[in-house]
Formats: C-alpha cells, sequence, structure tokens
DNA sequence: TCTGTCAATGACCCTCGGTCATTTTCGCGC
DNA sequence: GCGCGAAAATGACCGAGGGTCATTGACAGA
C-alpha cells in the first residue's frame, strides 16, 4: 500500500500522488462541511446524508473516507484540536525557563481564544463516546491523543518546576473538564442555555478567558503546594 | 381529569385511588429497573425493549408511561436530582444566620456524598439532550427544575449575605458544572477513563469531597470579593 | 352475567447508520 | 481515439431500534 521504491511505483508516483491529492481534498471538504453542521445544530441531528448532500456527494461516498459517523466526529476534534495543541505549543516554547503558574494559566487561557468550533466540539465529545464507538476507533484516537498530551504536557513541566513527570498531561485532562464545564454553562445545552437566559435570575455570562485563568491559576497553586 | 367533589367522584375513589397506586408503582418499577441499565452501560445502550424485559412488561407498556426515552431518562434524573435537593435543602435549614463559605462549600460537598446514580446520570444529561428531546419536555423539566433552584437558590441566599437575589441558583448552575466535570474526570467515558489509567501517567485519583469543597470555596470566595 | 372502561400487548412502521453490487471515471497502452 | 483495468462513486437495500396502534384482556359496576 505504501509506495516502494521500484521503477515501476516511481513511475506511477506522479499520478498516485495526484490522485491522493484529490481524496485529501475530498476528505477535508466533508470534514468541512460536517463542523458546519455540528456547529449549528447537535450531535444527533446531523444526518449522514446532510453531510453527503452538503458536500454533494452520495451518501456512500462519505463512508468511503469515514467507516463511522463517530469516526468523522474524532477526525474533525482531531484535527482541531491538534492545530490547538501545536498554538498552544508554540506559546509555550517562546522564551525560556521557569514561569509562574498565573502565567501559564494566562497563556493557556489565551491560546484557547478563538477557539469556539473546537470547545463546542468537546463538550460533544462525551455525547460520542456514549454512543457506541468501536474501541478500534476509539484506541487510535487514544494514542494519538496521547502522544499530542505527552508532547505539549513536557512542555508544561518544562515551564513548573512543582510538575512531576507525567504530570503536564495530567493538568490537561483537568483542563478539559473545565473548558466543557464553561463551555456547558456558555451555551451548550438547550436546557441550560434556557436556564441561563431566565428573566428573574442575573444572567450568567460567562467570560470564558478570565473564568479558565483563574480556575487554572487556583489549580496550578493547589498543585504547587503539594 | 383531577377529582373533583361531585358524589360520583367520591363513589368511585378507592377504586379509582388503587388503580392509581398500582400505576405509581408500576411507574416506579420502570424508573428503578431503567436505573439499573443507565448506570450499567451508556445511554445509548440502553435498548427501550430491554428496559421493558427487565420490567416484565410489553415494550408499547413502558411508553404508556413515559412518552420517550428521554422522557424516561428526565424523569429518572428529576427523581433523583429532587430527592438530593431536599436532602442538601434539610442540611442548610439546620440551625439559622450567616454561615461563611467554606461551610456552606462543605454542607453542599457533603450531602453529594453517596449520590453516584445522581452524578452519573448527570453527566449523562448532556448527552440526553442532544438527542431531539422535544421542546415540550425539556420546558416541562426546566419549569420543574427552576423552582427547586429558586427554593433551594433562596436558602443558599439566606445563608450567604453576599449572594444577591436570583444568585443561588447561579451558584447551582456552577455546581452543576462543577460535579459534572469531576465525575467526567473521575470514571465517566471511556476514553478518558482509559487515559486516566495509563502506567506511565500519575493516577489521577479524584477525591470527590475535597476537591469540589475546594472549587466550591473558591468560587464562593471570589463571589464575596466582588 | 353483561357491559363499558382502561390498561396491556406485540406486530408493525419509519428513520437513519451502514453495506455492497453495479456504474462511472480516468490514466494508460496501443 | 479506443478499449482496458483499476479505483472511486453511487444509491438501492438492510437491520436496529425508537415509537404507534388496532386488538385483546381484566375488572368494576349494574
Amino acid at each position: 500500500m505504501v509506495s516502494n521504491g521500484t521503477a515501476k511505483a516511481k513511475r506511477a508516483l506522479p499520478l498516485r500522488a495526484r490522485r491522493d491529492e484529490d481524496k485529501e481534498a475530498r476528505r477535508r471538504l466533508i470534514l468541512q462541511e460536517a463542523l458546519g453542521l455540528y456547529t449549528a445544530t447537535s450531535y444527533a441531528e446531523v444526518k449522514m446524508a446532510d453531510v453527503a448532500e452538503r458536500s454533494r456527494l452520495a451518501k456512500g461516498t462519505v463512508f468511503l473516507y469515514f467507516p463511522t459517523k463517530e469516526a468523522l466526529f474524532l477526525a474533525l476534534l482531531e484535527a482541531l484540536l491538534f492545530a490547538w495543541f501545536e498554538k498552544l505549543e508554540g506559546l509555550l516554547s517562546s522564551g525560556a525557563g521557569r514561569w509562574t503558574g498565573e502565567r501559564v494559566a494566562r497563556t493557556v487561557a489565551e491560546s484557547l481564544e478563538g477557539q469556539e468550533p473546537l470547545t463546542r466540539l468537546l463538550a460533544l465529545l462525551q455525547t460520542v463516546l456514549e454512543q457506541n464507538v468501536t474501541p478500534a476507533q476509539a484506541r487510535g484516537f487514544k494514542e494519538r491523543l496521547l502522544e499530542a498530551l505527552g508532547r505539549t504536557g513536557a512542555l508544561l513541566e518544562e515551564r513548573l518546576a512543582f510538575l512531576g513527570p507525567g504530570e503536564g498531561g495530567r493538568f490537561l485532562l483537568h483542563l478539559h473538564a473545565l473548558v466543557t464545564g464553561l463551555r456547558q454553562m456558555a451555551d451548550v445545552a438547550p436546557v441550560t442555555r434556557e436556564v441561563l437566559e431566565l428573566p428573574h435570575m442575573a444572567p450568567l455570562r460567562v467570560d470564558f478567558t478570565r473564568e479558565l485563568t483563574e480556575a487554572l491559576t487556583t489549580l496550578l497553586r493547589g498543585l504547587e503546594a503539594r
């Protein structure tokens, strides 16, 4: 399957490459259309037929690129998530030496600005995992996630003296719960949203960045105090 | 529909009452069997046919008591949730006067001890709301929820001088996000669970009560400092 | 015993995720 | 430009599971 070095394969390569490019482009197209649907409505409401239609493809074709609905969602989440990991890594890599917990907290919160689609999908992750995601799919996702957690976590450990080996990843998992919770409070669940906008209750406007910074600072202070 | 005061209705009452009792008992039976299934597996894996079978009823019968799968879940959540509200209200009502934020935090955390089924269902709530819950169902749930939020929230406002009108309910919504987040970290999502138990990462044992107390104390301190 | 009411039943329907035999596209050699 | 073979695309079809409804059964009251 993978291109090897024979003369035959080499001659065929340009065309193969062109085809692969097309495939990759179509894959991205599907992901993009799916993202539009997922951010507009709920997970259950997004039908694979809709994704296909918006991508101007037949339903069966979508399944050539993504084996299941869950796989499509996970691929989408992975793309956004890993782009964010890169962004965070970039921020953490500028400069050197130890940082205060508060600075790390601010940096992380900053990295999440303008990442609404990502945080929205993160809030949906639980929903997807509650479906019948096959272990194989979850395993693949998990492995790639762990790699990123390890890489980004190591950067965190460099910046914070009190973090032991592997604890950077642990911190990022806390972060996941925090972001999901904040997003949930802010605008995800229909009932919650209605509740939040109730007239006789002071509106619960969530300043995402500020609240996240505070929560992370507290968390890091706690870890440091151990 | 509601029993009125005519002679005819009064004569019929004993039998009517008996029947209603039977109905109520059967309703509780279904809820109980459903709870067993929901806590054992994920939301999607619980089939209405299974609930019926475990309740020794035909599938159609279950739908006489709960119009949809979502309604069954919400009814179950409501039952557990409102029992917890009552417990919390009892704890908040003992004694009088102002309390410190920390004491309130401890009390709330204490009220949640032994409420695994509830916290588990709360973590599933997002999943259910992502299904096609009809607005009517969500509205009914919302109204009853708001009533409880107002009642319990008012008790909180009595205990904490710095809480304005309606902010007790706001605090309880924060609580929801915190509990869900903690539960999520502790053991809900399959992938997360696997990740948490990874050998090369320090195990993330969550002391539910302690962490919740701390988080709530921080939150209340922040509200007081405004 | 007859009758009217209401609960219970399970065969049936519909939607939607997922499959696969068939058709279409396209690079290539002649 | 014309077949040829392989890969991609298609959409009719399948099965699972939530939800429905005409029929059956149980039972209180006359």
